[in-house]
DNA sequence: TGAGTTTGACTGGACGATCAGTCAGTTGCC
DNA sequence: GGCAACTGACTGATCGTCCAGTCAAACTCA
């Protein structure tokens, strides 16, 4: 973890308890989505009385808020991490920028994880949302990153215009969140072929897919 | 409209205010999801008592079904016509299959629209969750066209093993599913270049995209 | 034909449950 | 003893659901 993903952990109340509140919001919110979760429910999960969560949170929104941020602050830095390791080595390709960009999602999510990609299905109904809370914080956890992996494309394949380069950043998000939302519905579709549960199998499909899709919007 | 399609629209509770029901159902449910939205917002915006949406539908669950199956009736018929209609033509290309896969859910949602999108983001949402509503609306309405497209993939692309042309159909529905939800986000982050309201101009986007990607998995 | 009966769409207030949020009081550590 | 952490009973609002009752159109039968 770097300092700054600690640094950004400590600003959230410092306490064992708000830890474990934090983690019960994750699988609630995940599970029932933000309207749906109950305070209740999470302050019972999280063995504490349902009053503390104000006490720590102040409300629910600002509860969501600190939950994403704790999660994104670690993921984005894994990001920024692997994205500047990838610089450090000279050339920057197609493919490591892909995989850079979505491993450490697939990885965090597994920490916690209990029903698998719990994270992750809160991440897509934010990038989904049009409600101002998602938008915000969207904007304010997702899009810097966002830009430097924009940026990346272009160095990686130099023909890539601009607009294309956001558009190739928006279809991969797409791609990504879809897929780590563990619906079970590739299964279901395959007779058991697909498994959306196994994050490595998955990844080694979405990268060559991704990649080709970029490649064929230089082409065009 | 289909023959199909006028039938399926027809088994819905047949009056004018049932319609108007269904049709404000679609906004809030769009805008506020399934938890946040309140049927008595519902009836308001509908111009009807509270009680005639249990009269018609029974109860909330019922009511977002019977809203899912109307218009998911109108767009898979749209694709199946399509598909037939490629497929009566001669050799199926690639590029015709997925531009028939998300043309009728841009254009259907243009329809009813206001802020654009609506249904689009419901179904988002019901493709992302895990709860068993939406799982198996999901497996209801759209894995039998799921399985023909997947089916259509394989004879556009003969070397595409059936497991790569499930997986192609998901990262399709993916990247579909993330722009049509409109969220604003790729002209936050093109200052203004990519627009995710221009259905055409995306459109043009996502099929280079996405065939790419197809014809990635093929020679991989 | 026309009075009586039945039907079905529709209303709006009331119900119990549950929600997020509040607060006076208790605990435990420095 | 003081302060931060924490508790749990409580409030008012809002939720989905329910139901007694209205009304106009359709139907029945003398």
């Amino acid at each position: 973890m770097t300092q700054q993903a600690q640094q950004e952990a400590r600003e959230a109340p410092g306490g064992a308890r708000a830890d474990a509140i934090l983690d019960a919001a994750e699988l609630v919110f995940a599970s029932s989505g933000y309207e749906g979760a109950a305070l209740r429910e999470i302050a019972e999960r999280a063995g504490v009385a349902q009053g503390l969560i104000h006490y720590h949170f102040g409300n629910k929104a600002r509860l969501f808020e600190k939950m994403v941020a704790r999660r994104s602050g670690q993921i984005n830095a894994a990001r920024a991490e692997r994205l500047a390791h990838l610089r450090a080595e000279g050339a920057l390709h197609l493919e490591e920028i892909v995989e850079a960009l979505f491993r450490p999602t697939i990885e965090t999510g597994l920490e916690l994880a209990e029903d698998g990609g719990g994270f992750a299905r809160i991440l897509v109904s934010m990038a989904n949302s049009n409600d101002p809370l998602a938008r915000d914080m969207t904007e304010t956890y997702y899009d810097p990153i966002a830009h430097d992996y924009i940026a990346a494309l272009q160095e990686a394949e130099p023909r890539l215009g601009r607009a294309d380069a956001v558009w190739a950043y928006m279809f991969a998000i797409g791609v990504g969140m879809t897929m780590m939302a563990k619906t079970g519905r590739p299964k279901r579709l395959s007779d058991g072929l697909c498994d959306d549960g196994d994050a490595d199998a998955m990844l080694a499909r979405i990268v060559p897919f991704i990649c080709g899709g970029v490649r064929a919007l230089v082409t065009t």
